[in-house]
DNA sequence: CGGTTGCCCGACAACGTTGTCAGGTCCATG
DNA sequence: CATGGACCTGACAACGTTGTCGGGCAACCG
């Protein structure tokens, strides 16, 4: 019976309690109160109950990383997300996708931002190491994931998504980029364009180099002689696709058209078109779905990914090898979706 | 010497090296393991290189759960992030910023999505405190945070974030909404408006409820009279926002510009003004910025918050106290910014 | 030359939990 | 009444690491 007259001092520092505190208040062994917070069997309903009360009246919480130092499965019940940022809405999307299924199965988010930086990558896999996550998904910078294998063998799974890794056999999952990229061209063909830009970003990033390759082989297949003038890669933020847009557009023989392959680019483009006085008159797709784009006008026809699913998917991938699941990686493709606003509908020359 | 024919596969499964396995190949004792990978002094330079190449050969990673368990400040060097939703560019602005820091301390972290579920923040709370956080950055959702006294003065530090926590005197860091709010509303009556509108959220949110206030106090200010028929509350998403400008330009005596208190109503407004024509008649501010504001026509007015700060501020305090200060609770509030486009422009009548 | 100091190093306990195991009680059965 | 089994419970070791402490050795001092 302590009788503190002041307790409610706001700097008081109490110690966690632990199971010992727990058993000591409901007068039973420390064995017992593991049993009924862990939910065993084998406990009388009575003593489950001073337990609990124990329990409750001290705010214990049990200590998960103690408990995983000497449970049989030793899982932490966290898992590791690298992407390039968690403020990209395209990664925040795969990021809340995951995070959706990780809560359903218990388990919390570790996430950290690349930057596109290979050296964070390996930083933050072995940040992640330490911390003893059961799984990894990552979105591959490097242009070698064989250091993951160790990992890997030692029974954390990992799963990649947005870029599929190299070095190392592994399940993933990935925007069907190249025949995004494809749609895009095909529709702007279709509407008889043949002067056609693309504008890529930095050709170190997989995604660009893909949505190029298709914009390369769909113009091919329409019987279009590609222009080198008309390609412009190396572009990663606004600023410079619309400085590019401009240079473009300036040339004795223009592009009709125009792929911007990225959304940032897509952006710095309709930037550009507006300030020349040129949108309702160069016709736009853009890879990756712009939030707002119904309110621009012309309204932009974009080639529209799929994060959710995309994060879904990767995450379902993860708990099934987590869950025991051996069988072979598979690259999974989801396809994206051409959303016609307007932007991509404007005629080419007659 | 194990002379096993087929080592390279693909399923072979190893354990986890300890540091008990680095001390057996670099052939010292487990301490002295444990003294070079953690940095400390008296070890001999020929034995510190024995144990790094063991380590190295070994691919060992120091278990961060184990060693907590028994070091003296027992810190994970994780913290715990709650948000509305990882996924909402506001939101997860802060993350990207928090995380900037907490990766300049060495620390990682776990974020968690609320969705505005009051249920959902008791859970994330508990799931991190189980993972032993050192410290909470939270974006309350209940209206009492008083559970959350105990792990303070267990010592872990708490900092709010965007919401002001009840029930509880911990650090916060809040966006001016009030100034904000007023902001919008004295530059459209600058501009000769006296009837305008109010589009707002949910009112159990906060900072819906201070936008209000911004706006009702400002009209006062201006000398105009709130007319309860342009004060629509409990909007969440951009359709009914849409449908509720709709009705609300349908009146007798319509508004003359519109306030649109947060992102998504804002982009509801918007497609309302462009379905009916209006666009460039209806003078319109919006709180939180539009990211493609300036590609709309008009370009569209906002209050713009800054994330950045706002998270990069919260992290600091929490910093700030996991390293020992126990200064008084404080409340930071970061100032918007008018970003002036074009929307809110339009003249009132004459 | 004995003693002291400073540097290296390892044995051991402990952190909070769970797995193992054995002991105890109670009831039903032979 | 003896025996067995089902059920309940706690003592103890172990998980991988770090804090404590004391031993060994070389160098230096008086």
């Amino acid at each position: 019976m302590t009788s503190v007259s002041d307790d409610s001092s706001p700097t008081v520092r109490h110690r966690r309690p632990t199971m010992r505190d727990v058993a000591r208040v409901a007068g039973v062994g420390i064995k017992t109160v593991s049993r009924v917070i862990n939910g065993e069997p084998n406990v009388s309903p009575a003593t489950a109950e001073r337990v609990n009360r124990a329990a409750a009246d001290l705010h214990y919480e049990p200590d998960l990383q103690a408990g995983n130092l000497r449970r049989s499965d030793g899982r932490s019940r966290t898992l590791g997300l690298l992407v390039s940022s968690v403020a990209n809405p395209f990664a925040a999307q795969v990021h809340r996708a995951i995070e959706r299924v990780a809560t359903e199965y218990g388990y919390a988010v570790l996430a950290a931002s690349l930057e596109d930086d290979p050296a964070a990558e390996l930083r933050a896999v072995t940040a992640l190491a330490r911390r003893r996550v059961d799984g990894f998904i990552v979105t591959p910078v490097r242009d070698d994931q064989s250091y993951l294998r160790v990992h890997v063998d030692r029974g954390t799974p990992l799963v990649c998504v947005d870029r599929t890794p190299h070095g190392i056999e592994t399940d993933c999952v990935v925007t069907g980029n190249v025949d995004g990229a494809r749609d895009a061209v095909r529709h702007l063909a279709s509407y008889g364009h043949r002067r056609i830009a693309f504008l890529g970003d930095l050709e170190r990033i997989e995604t660009a180099r893909l949505r190029r390759e298709g914009y390369l082989t769909e113009l091919a297949t329409a019987g279009i002689d590609a222009d080198p003038a008309l390609m412009v890669l190396g572009l990663h933020d606004d600023a410079s696709a619309t400085a590019v847009v401009r240079t473009l557009l300036a040339l004795p023989d223009p592009p009709t058209a125009i792929f911007s392959s990225q959304n940032l680019i897509t952006i710095g483009t309709i930037r550009a078109l507006q300030q020349l006085g040129r949108e309702n008159d160069i016709a736009l797709v853009g890879f990756d779905d712009v939030e707002t784009g119904d309110l621009m006008k012309p309204a932009v026809t974009t080639i529209a990914q799929d994060p959710d699913r995309i994060g879904r998917l990767a995450a379902e991938r993860l708990f099934a090898h987590l869950e025991g699941d051996t069988s072979a990686a598979r690259q999974v493709v989801v396809p994206t979706r051409l959303i016609v606003r307007g932007s991509g509908e404007i005629p080419g020359p007659a």
